[in-house]
DNA sequence: CGATGACATGACACCGGTGTCATAGTGCGG
DNA sequence: CCGCACTATGACACCGGTGTCATGTCATCG
């Protein structure tokens, strides 16, 4: 491969020169700057940035850590938002000429440090540790002048991180299903020990609670477990038992998209029509089901998209020395109302219907 | 960040003995190697790649191009398969110490010559692009000391390529369809001008023949348009039609399982049961949704996570320097045999139904 | 007309490792 | 006791760029 040795003899100049025209940096002649393009052109130069990191230090490489990659399209949804964050990173990155190295974990948590080592040889100048689900995490020791961003995860040591703001979230759904008329509200959770799932549980009390509906234990189950057919025989019983109760929920809250195809399944089968005779929510914004799904699934976005976006501009700042946030950043995503959820023949209080709440039909 | 030069001090060695450690070349008497390694334990040195890559010349990285990212969650899952690629070739990149680094197209082909540019600074060892769908592209022109793998499709040029096997794709399940008795089997297509669809199609009339089943174009629909709702009317029009026949089909052969999805619901608005009135076969297995959907889909398998292996698998042969196969290598993966489908009382010939299309039960 | 400063360019060291070659110590057979 | 092969280690140049400083050439101005 051509160096700028080779370079610079072509057009008579010394290598110092064809590094100016490179960087566009300091004056050179008109011609002389014409005489290096050509024979950079003609030559097909590459400059490398391993040379050029040797001496002005800067990499202009981030890591990112996920388990995207290999978590996705395991029968588990989960692997498929990681990604989005990885997308939105992705975006700012490419907006700021930062090129994003990718680690997978391979799902085992055991490979990080080998990871983080990787890109500690390559210089990088910021991590992103990006999670599958809402979760607390360990990292590995990492040098100090490395600065380093947690991506829909936390840790105890208080690193920088991004969170998405489950409690409002599921705050704001509800809110939105109480506007329509719902009163008997189900919820299908997720496994109790989530934080997301203790976070959104407050954020539906709380949605109740400012609308002055008394919180109804029976109406609160947990529906997801490690075995997919445990976890259907769960959701079957759980929609029997709420179904015969004697003041049955008018619509069932599931603790994710996925939750909700299975639901609808069951639902079908014991002849039960959405959203005629139960409505039906979710929780992700997971579009190939969501919108594929018939009739189309109202859910809330988790807005991993913006999380990811957040992220890295966070780490930008830090590369440029700037301080660090003192509390987790929250993002929330906006509701999307779509056909399984009928509104009940109440008065509509506008005011419980914000514009944060308020959807875009996708 | 420590050089090797500070480990070196702190050792009391020279630097190059505490390169030959590193790289554990050499002879290196027991008492200074154990002085460098704790020196460098220490002090916490990780060494520089671009350093080592200056005079070795070996990288270690190999770049991924693909809109993998950026596709993903869209509201077609074509985006998803083409991350199982990368995950192919993450795991053996991962086996073979190289490191990978991602680029992603963003969805739009005019920013590739730029991340091949990037690739090119940071001294790639070999390239791989993937693409979301079976498909032909144009790749910019790219040195040819840096060999090039394209996974999911294939150019003009004849570049190295990983192909799925369309043709016997099809071919196995129909083939696995009449087994379990079926005869009036219809195929609902993605877009015609699809290469996939091509492909397809010839291995649905070619199962067809074999089993001397005469071939009925009426049974044959494209069902798939660029707008979601456009789609669920030609699909519902479609299953309309097809039902009314004077002799309708007994299975429904989806283009791909998010089409199967989108037809359970239709099935169900009409009151047609899966699998007692119709059977429904998707392609995929895209597993968030076979597994998921009441019933779980019969499917077959793309093998996108053996196709990124094959394609890392021939691009480190590649960069060895061995030589290119002439055609394109066409990767298969097993039927996937779940309740979607039913059989038909009809004598089951066993040398139809071969270990190859023999799927597992996930 | 000489001093001054902006412009244009080059010489050279340096970044942090590795390849090559030289050299000092060590055990051993002749 | 000497030459020899082998082990252990170091000196030094080099990879391909960039930072620093020096130098040469003009146009401008007092």
């Amino acid at each position: 491969m051509a160096t700028i040795y080779d370079v610079a003899a072509a057009a008579g100049v010394s290598p110092k020169t064809v590094s100016r025209v490179l960087n566009g940096e300091g004056p050179v002649g008109r011609k002389t700057r014409e005489a290096v393009e050509t024979a950079m052109a003609g030559m097909g130069y590459v400059p490398s940035n391993a040379a050029r990191m040797m001496r002005s230090n800067r990499s202009g490489l981030v890591g990112v850590i996920t388990g995207a990659i290999s978590t996705a399209d395991e029968a588990r949804p989960t692997g498929l938002p990681e990604l989005v964050i990885v997308q939105g990173i992705q975006r700012v990155m490419a907006e700021r000429g930062m090129t994003m190295m990718i680690a997978d974990t391979g799902d085992r948590s055991d490979t990080v440090p080998a990871l983080v080592e990787t890109f500690l040889r390559h210089r990088v100048e910021g991590l992103i540790y990006v999670a599958e689900y809402h979760r607390k995490v360990t990292l590995p020791a990492i040098p100090k002048d490395t600065p380093v961003v947690l991506a829909n995860c936390y840790d105890d040591a208080g690193t920088t991180c991004i969170l998405p703001d489950d409690e409002q979230g599921q705050r704001d759904l509800v809110t939105r299903l109480i506007a329509a008329g719902h009163r008997r509200i189900a919820y299908l959770t997720l496994m109790s020990h989530l934080d997301a799932t203790r976070l959104r549980t407050a954020g539906y009390r709380a949605a109740l609670e400012a609308a002055g509906i008394a919180h109804d234990p029976a109406l609160v189950t947990c529906c997801e477990t490690t075995s997919p057919e445990a976890e259907t025989r769960l959701l079957h019983a759980a929609v029997e038992r709420l179904m015969r109760l004697p003041e049955p929920p008018t619509v069932l809250c599931c603790g994710n998209d996925k939750m909700a195809l299975k639901l609808y399944g069951i639902l079908r089968s014991r002849g039960t029509r959405v959203p005629d005779d139960v409505s039906v929510a979710g929780y992700d914004n997971h579009r190939v089901i969501a919108e594929t799904l018939y009739p189309p699934l109202s859910t809330i976005e988790l807005a991993y998209g913006a999380m990811g976006g957040r992220a890295a501009e966070l780490l930008l700042s830090l590369i440029r020395g700037e301080a660090a946030p003192d509390a987790p950043v929250l993002v929330r995503g906006p509701v999307y109302w779509r056909s399984s959820v009928t509104a009940l023949g109440t008065t509509l209080d506008p005011s419980t219907t914000s514009s944060t709440t308020g959807g875009h039909n996708g």
